[in-house]
RNA sequence: GGCGAGGUAGCUCAGUCGGUUAGAGCAGUGGAAUCAUAAUCCACGUGUCGGGGGUUCGAAUCCCUCUCUCGCUACCA
């Protein structure tokens, strides 16, 4: 099988603040996902990522706090390394904007076009904050809207009556850093031509999709922006931070970040390259004809991606001997948001990844992550999904299924590999499925459907529990050991397998199921039914999966603010729908319980002319004998269903408290049997 | 305001270039089993596929309209 070239990306986060699980979905665990599949399958790949240093908010960030810029993004910088690191993203690079071969590469850019008469500069009147001493991007200025009289508008539009004027018309503006008002200059800026590139780029994505089916949303995002026609974008900024502009006369001028951020990429190839002491390396990726580049981003991120670096490369090709290859497919993600509602770091609403894995070990988070990833709409975070996959799904299917081969290997084979001898049905079966898996998660991998290819994982370790029963090797070890000695073997080749498939998803764990199993990872598709030899010798097991209890995610819960928590949506209903409702008021004439079951008593309730039987799961609150007589509300026209093969005919109300027991609603002694409650 | 996306089972999400009885996981109920982190396995869904209208032999899927949520428009994945 060809070995493919693979360049991936992911978008370069913001050092301007710690990176919460949001972050994580979208842009950096699918692709750690994806580029950890793809080293196992044995194609040549990196993968690129770093933190994007420059712009307004870090300027303002370190206004704020009084420091230079350096000392802002130094510490986010590290701070999202590390964070990155714990989590297991398997970068081969973690880069910066900041460094000088960044800065060289995105200054050679700019002149490449200059010099080729790309740039146009033009010259417009903008806000100058004289106490800050700089110019105020179009955000950083508030003032009275001449339209409408909107006491919040910006400089240059307005958000309540969506009218665009020209920054002098704007009444009152004060500036937002330093409240003072601000003085129009002028100024000049160069401009990119990005509307001459729209039909290529037009052609480009059409392309593209139809060779590699790119994904619907990002279509329709590139859609809109053609629709509305790419207009001329100012590459410049008026600013000390950042990259200056490689041209005389332009002090105080740098490149804008987005016009450089995303060359980002290249630079930290570069420095990639120079770690390894092979300083063109990179141009094997950049320009490699047949390297795939894959960009993964958040939805935020599309424009940059799929339309403004495209147009900078392709105006880097026409004018240059050296081409460099366009993103071949860039799958970006919708958001994830945190118990309903946007990850808010100004309104404390959701967790920094850091804080997360201080709590709890990487592996749960990604596999939880990793099966609700947004890749067609928004989904949710929620701290009881989180305990439920950790506890349902990674401890109790896969560990308990590893476990329970681990000590079945110990105690009746001697830690070894037992001998496979005639095989089942069922046998059979499962080594199949052992052979069929890998190869249907490699194909979802290589559609980058992350998330059905982590279904199918736990699919297939509910397949293994499967045949662990259906065989019962508690049966065979003391019947025929031969055939129990298939049956481990078939298990143990089974853990191998997963410990392979799950490897991208739970990276932590996989290596200790590896090291439990004394072995090693294969070649993605050697896996199967033949990786550990009769005899091998294993090592000792562990628990893999911790339970998490509910009172450790219940101090979670408690810790978000209360005025964010989403009040639970409430369903109204009309009075006719109430009214269909008839609540009567029927007194217990006998009670018993019912055999088998542990929940259930069959009750004998008088209303006003007739007896009934009701079923009711109350039996572990009440014993039989303490109901009798009592004077209790019940739903007195409910379709009458069959539970334990008793015929109940109604319901009885009652409330729960806070230790699980629940207490019937009664009335008074002097309330008629019958009477309706209203 | 404009543009876009979404509203599918109690919950989280798939699916839909129109076509047999609309799916998965979780939760719930019942059963089987007891090797195992009380862990597993099996069975069980009458869901107006947001409301209404239209096109069609046939629509959750196409069109129109209404409604709710969210995003973009404005350098946080």
């Amino acid at each position: 099988m060809n070995k493919e070239k693979v360049l991936v990306t992911s978008a370069l986060p913001y050092a301007n603040g710690p990176i919460h699980l949001g972050h994580l979905s979208g842009a950096y665990l699918p692709a750690d996902i994806y580029v950890r599949y793809k080293r196992l399958k044995g194609d040549d790949i990196i993968y690129i990522c770093g933190s994007d240093e420059h712009g307004v908010p870090i300027t303002i960030s370190a206004d704020k706090e009084k420091v230079s810029p350096n000392v802002i993004i130094d510490r986010y910088h590290e701070k999202n390394k590390a964070a990155f690191e714990k989590f297991g993203m398997s970068f081969d690079i973690y880069s910066r904007t900041s460094l000088p071969i960044h800065h060289k590469t995105a200054q050679e850019f700019f002149k490449k076009f200059h010099e080729n008469g790309l740039l146009v500069e033009k010259k417009s009147m903008h806000f100058y904050d004289n106490k800050a001493n700089m110019f105020l991007p179009d955000r950083y200025v508030e003032g009275t809207c001449p339209r409408c009289g909107y006491e919040e508008a910006r400089s240059d539009e307005c958000e309540k009556c969506g009218s665009l004027y020209e920054p002098q018309e704007l009444l009152n503006p004060k500036s937002k850093i330093s409240g003072d008002t601000p003085e129009l200059k002028e100024t000049s800026h160069w401009y990119f031509p990005l509307g001459k590139y729209q039909k290529f780029l037009e052609d480009y994505i059409q392309e593209m999709n139809s060779n590699y089916g790119w994904k619907d949303n990002v279509l329709q995002y590139c859609k809109g922006w053609f629709k509305d026609g790419l207009k001329d974008r100012a590459v410049t900024r008026d600013l000390d931070w950042g990259i200056k502009v490689p041209l005389p006369n332009s002090e105080g001028k740098v490149i804008y970040v987005w016009f450089e951020a995303v060359l980002g990429y290249i630079s930290a190839t570069k420095i990639f390259s120079e770690n390894l002491n092979k300083p063109d390396l990179w141009k094997d990726y950049w320009q490699g004809k047949d390297t795939k580049y894959i960009a993964f981003i958040g939805k935020d991120n599309v424009v940059f991606h799929t339309i403004i670096f495209p147009a900078m490369l392709q105006a880097w090709n026409e004018n240059s001997e050296t081409k460099f290859i366009l993103p071949q497919n860039v799958p970006a993600n919708e958001f994830l948001n945190f118990e309903g509602k946007k990850f808010s770091k100004s309104r404390g609403w959701g967790i920094d990844v850091d804080e997360f894995l201080e709590l709890f070990p990487a592996d749960p988070l990604r596999y939880t992550l990793a099966s609700n990833l947004p890749e067609n709409k928004d989904t949710d975070f929620y701290w009881k999904e989180f305990q439920a996959k950790n506890n349902n799904e990674l401890a109790d299917i896969l560990g308990n299924f590893i476990n329970r081969t681990f000590i079945f290997a110990g105690k009746h084979f001697n830690n070894e590999v037992p001998s496979r001898n005639e095989l089942s049905e069922i046998d059979n079966k499962m080594l199949n499925d052992l052979q069929v898996y890998p190869r249907k998660i490699a194909e979802l991998f290589e559609n980058y459907k992350i998330k059905d290819a982590v279904l199918e994982m736990m699919n297939l370790t509910r397949n293994a529990n499967k045949y662990f029963n259906d065989s019962e090797p508690w049966v065979t070890v003391k019947k025929d050991k031969s055939i129990c000695g298939t049956t481990i073997n078939i298990c143990l080749q089974t853990i191998y397998t997963l410990a392979e498939i799950f490897s991208p998803v739970i990276p932590f764990s996989s290596k200790k199921i590896f090291s439990m199993l004394n072995s090693e990872p294969t070649e993605w598709l050697s896996i199967g039914i033949n990786n550990l030899k009769v005899g091998h010798k294993l090592n000792k097991s562990e628990i893999l999966f911790k339970k998490i209890e509910d009172d450790v995610i219940q101090v979670q819960l408690d810790k978000l603010p209360s005025s964010e928590i989403v009040k639970e949506k409430i369903h109204e209903i009309s009075f006719e729908d109430f009214s269909k409702i008839k609540l009567k008021i029927a007194k217990i004439v006998s009670a018993e319980s019912i055999k088998k079951s542990n929940k259930l008593l069959k009750l004998k309730v008088e209303l006003k002319n007739e007896t009934r039987q009701i079923i009711a799961g109350i039996a572990q609150s009440y014993s039989p004998e303490e109901l009798i007589n009592k004077k209790v509300v019940i739903v007195s026209n409910l379709k009458p269903a069959k539970l334990f093969g008793e015929l109940s005919e109604g319901m009885i109300l009652a409330v729960e408290n806070n230790t699980g027991k629940l207490n019937v609603l009664e009335v008074d002694e002097n309330i008629a049997i019958g009477t309706d409650v209203r």
